[in-house]
DNA sequence: GCGACAG
DNA sequence: ATCTTGTCGC
């Protein structure tokens, strides 16, 4: 699939902030999935050594969850860890990755926040603007925000709020007893759609099955590297 | 100044 | 993220 650049990544932290705050003025976080047929997963792994890393793309079908397209874009990663910043350090191969899916899904789940970031600039919904598809934010932590621990059921949930109480998110107990995942919108679809489909592309674990066989193909293909 | 801090 | 074995619990 295309994607369109909308702007420089060979750039400092204080450019990327300023970038972030420039971009949030155009993700929409409205908007319906009625009957999606393909949803998608992301992920890149790091080889600290090489200082190489591994982005994938894994398309699977709805609602059977099977695996139907997997590219991988292996690539130097340039921009360090930055609490807040972490877009700019994995969507250029992200978007590597993107290029070679023929598949194109109704929904991405990315595993990193979606507008639950400082500037509402997550990894998520970055990565929304440049694919124009609606994607979620499903990370295994919190970046921001603050929250009630939800009941031990599945799909029990409690909002995320943000210092001036806001909702930005959702913490989301995907499995009965299990530590719940922070879900966030990420470009063009709601909270309460996003913790509605990624409920649904659960499976026996914690993570959305999309984000788990992203993230073995990720991890596999940097082993036989 | 101190603590927090996606992956 | 990545480094790592066994082990406690549903």
């Amino acid at each position: 699939m295309e994607i369109k650049p909308l702007h420089a990544w060979d750039v400092s932290p204080g450019e990327a902030i300023r970038i972030q705050i420039t971009l949030a003025g155009n993700v929409q976080t409205s908007g319906e999935i009625s009957h999606p047929l393909l949803v998608a997963g992301v992920d890149v792994a790091v080889d600290r050594f090489r200082k190489t890393g591994t982005a994938s793309v894994v398309v699977l079908s709805f609602p059977d969850l099977k695996v139907v397209e997997t590219r991988i874009h292996r690539g130097p990663v340039t921009f360090p860890y930055i609490p807040g910043l972490l877009s700019f350090r994995e969507i250029p191969l992200l978007v590597k990755a993107f290029e070679q899916v023929t598949l194109i899904p109704d929904i991405v789940l990315v595993d990193g926040q979606g507008i639950a970031h400082p500037r509402r600039m997550g990894l998520a919904t970055h990565l929304g603007l440049m694919l124009d598809v609606p994607t979620i934010g499903c990370a295994k932590s919190r970046l921001c925000g603050v929250f009630a621990e939800p009941c031990l059921d599945s799909g029990s949930f409690s909002p995320l709020l943000d210092d001036a109480g806001e909702t930005i998110g959702a913490a989301v107990r995907t499995r009965k007893n299990i530590k719940p995942i922070f879900i966030s919108p990420g470009h063009q679809i709601s909270l309460d759609q996003s913790i509605f489909w990624t409920l649904q592309c659960c499976g026996k674990y914690r993570l959305p099955e999309p984000t788990r066989q992203a993230h073995i193909a990720a991890k596999s293909s940097l082993i036989s590297a």
